[in-house]
DNA sequence: AAGAAAGCAAGAGCAGTGCTCTCTGTTGTG
DNA sequence: CACAACAGAGAGCACTGCTCTTGCTTTCTT
């Protein structure tokens, strides 16, 4: 299984996810085709297994970053975040499209066995708004108002996560986190254009900075 | 060549991309599947063909969009973009996912067929900041500083699309770019996990308000 | 220790894919 | 009327996911 699981990451990398054959690990592995669906039911079984193997690699790592970071920078431990997530989609670009590009057609990840790892780069940024909301240290602006139809299920995010959040820091939590990805996903899938920031390591910096005064967190420079 | 672009369509949008099959067209089409490739080179050309017709689709539905905006409000121009962007998304996911999701492995994209329409929507974003600018109602804020690393980039952004912004306001557009698809990309991909937001819209829209904060541009709320 | 049961891999086979090649029939043009 | 261009058919190669049967080896049980 292990091996199984280590060559398709290889292929993975190497060939990309729509790409990855179960009988080319066969063969990598010197074995039958039919020799793996012993121990991998399917196509989209060994798919899973490299997007849980995924979460847990990403988690991993904004884990580590985090550990390095004083609990109460708040603002710290989001850069810290944002650099772990873009190192790790930089270093592992085929890895990052699974989890986070265009979903692979006729695959639908099994929620019961990938939400648990999944949520854990959401869960470590959620940590740091409640722990500055719980120090004082959230700025919560007013405007633009919320809109109403969101109140529900806020509350409904709220209570799955244990958040003591106001609507206003949830949404713009909420934005901050999708705008994170989008920064990454846009460098990483190359939606920049060819060699158009010399420097993304520096844009994406900037850009973490300025996500952050837009979550409410209050400025260390 | 309409009819295997048309069919083409057809099947992105009900099998996805990585299962776009030339067979399969060449069945609907009611022909053999050699007889396609007397029009189609290949598999990859009929993507592009389909990238193409994406990004033209697109850029229609957001000058549509923006046709109905008076030229300066520039927020209200603003939103019209995000809005036609996302509407389409939603309509059209598999095209989505073909042109802002991961990159179809093995497949790269003939840069001189597809830059000119696929830039058709920074386009229209960088007119609405440049007008803005123009009219003395772009706010640029000062903080968080620039790296000095991206000058150079962004004087060779500013060069390539004729435009008179400074850093600060240019840095501020790309990440509201890109948060712009961050945010479309999550609710498409369905990374807010199963009906996490009953009402999607009211999200983006709060959402595309705090992006407009972002790059500066005035409330007119 | 002997026999049964489980585990494991091989091989053939089906239906699908992209793509190339050759062959035939049609159509337009000088 | 002849010739060239065009269009499609069909066979074929190497690949894919997946299933089924066959046979060997290891392990467990009596």
């Amino acid at each position: 299984m292990a091996d199984i699981v280590r060559i398709g990451r290889r292929h993975l990398a190497t060939e990309g996810a729509a790409a990855l054959s179960l009988r080319a690990v066969a063969r990598d592995l010197g074995v039958v085709s039919s020799a793996v669906y012993r121990y991998v039911a399917s196509r989209d079984e060994l798919l899973t297994l490299l997007v849980i193997a995924g979460y847990d690699e990403l988690g991993d790592e904004v884990d580590a970053a985090l550990a390095k970071v004083d609990p109460d920078d708040h603002r710290g431990r989001l850069v810290a975040i944002g650099t772990a997530v873009r190192t790790w989609a930089v270093r592992e670009p085929a890895m990052y499209a699974l989890l986070f590009g265009s979903p692979v057609p006729g695959y639908h990840a099994p929620a019961e066995r990938t939400t648990g790892p999944g949520t854990r780069v959401i869960g470590a940024l959620a940590d740091v708004w409640a722990r500055a909301h719980a120090a004082g240290r959230l700025r919560v602006p007013e405007q633009p108002p919320v809109p109403a139809a969101l109140a529900a299920s806020f509350a409904a995010v709220r209570r799955e996560l244990g958040l003591e959040l106001p609507d206003q820091a949830l949404a713009r939590g909420v934005l901050v986190w999708a705008a994170l990805f989008g920064c990454v996903s846009f460098e990483v899938f190359g939606q920049y254009g060819p060699d158009s920031f010399g420097d993304p390591a520096a844009l994406f910096a900037h850009q973490l900075q300025v996500l952050a005064d837009t979550v409410g967190l209050p400025p260390t420079r």
